[in-house]
DNA sequence: TAAAAAATATACCAAACGGTATATTTTTTA
DNA sequence: TAAAAAATATACCGTTTGGTATATTTTTTA
């Protein structure tokens, strides 16, 4: 069971991890906090030290969410090429689902916080490397079932699908049409069909 | 001849360009400002109506220095298929040259813009389409003389090319890493190559 | 259930914010 | 070069900023 102190500190990211990621750390301020929450000052600063340590908690909030929508998703197959289909799928929906809660993360903070904070942008480059690392063994075992042909460099590759599906969220979001991540997606998907497959 | 005005406000906009460019549009205070320029805020506000004219034109003032350096850059070929090689070419040296204008204005003020200044979003959205028009009119020019296949879809190929370089930028600023930008022209090299050349 | 501890509210702080009215200086015009 | 106009500097405005000390309330412990 949750403590209060838990409950209240849950309470709080979940309100405030969208203003942040919509607004960034500058624009968000700490009224706009106490009035999202309806908590005072002597609320919020009793559970975070300063504004930046709740940025810090808010985007560490939001990714973990993310992440874990994203394990879900690829857990549906074992096949590691299935894997990266799937990956492939689950953001063919993310212009929706990360609308929810404000905005891409890393996208949104890698941006915001770059010459800014360099605690928060550290963190952001923490998330991407996980990505890409995750994506990359997905891609080394793809090799070793024989599913991807071993000619392929995987991390050049996590980095080459990373790269192209953050360029597909910064545009979604820009010009507010999702044609940019629907058409990513496809291009994607023809990468792995001709590039990848075994 | 330029007046005494004229050559302050581009003193000005020289001056406090990259550091909105930068720090976004909430990170940059008047008093940012003028300890920058060395001018007070009677001369500020003498040339630019508020906080906000200054940023759109500083925004502007960027991306028409850049415009300027990518035009003449692709302006070394008539051909069209070299003239996009030509600009692959130019963004193998972006992370070096945008940095001298404060990074990417078209990524920096696309994400710092939404969901804060309309005004702003719709000057990047304005530079984004622009870009994407000459783009497809280049890859239109080399279909009519038979250097990209008919079966290609100008702006589809436009946008894939923009969308792809955006996702480059950002890496390659995120993660400080030049490797995103390299390896994404390479990439796009590639694809003009193997898929648009005729 | 009473005492101790933890969590939250209230009231306040100095500093910084964007912006403006007006005085002064510089530039342009005649 | 003197007068008019334009540009810049100075001094100030009310508001908001992030943060804190302390009072009050709520929760936990015994």
């Amino acid at each position: 069971m949750l403590t209060k102190s838990e409950q209240t500190k849950l309470y709080i990211l979940e309100t405030v991890a969208p203003i942040f990621n919509k607004n960034g750390y500058a624009a968000t301020s700490m009224s706009d906090i106490t009035s999202a929450t309806k908590l005072t000052k002597g609320a919020i600063y009793g559970n975070f030290k300063d504004k930046e340590e709740l940025a810090i908690a808010a985007f560490k909030h939001t990714v973990k969410k993310l992440m874990f929508l994203i394990a879900n998703h690829i857990s549906k197959s074992e096949s590691p090429i299935q894997k990266l289909y799937l990956i492939v799928d689950f953001y063919k929906d993310y212009y929706s689902v990360s609308k929810t809660f404000g905005g891409c993360p890393v996208l949104n903070v890698g941006v915001d916080a770059n010459n800014q904070n360099s605690d928060l942008l550290e963190k952001v480059r923490l998330v991407i490397e996980r990505i890409q690392d995750q994506v990359a063994t997905i891609i080394e075992n793809g090799i070793e079932v024989g599913e991807i042909s071993t000619e392929i460099n995987a991390m050049q590759y996590a980095k080459r699908i990373d790269t192209m599906i953050q360029g597909a969220i910064f545009m979604t979001y820009t010009m507010d049409d999702d044609f940019y991540m629907n058409d990513t997606m496809k291009q994607i998907d023809t990468m792995i069909t001709n590039e990848l497959k075994a």
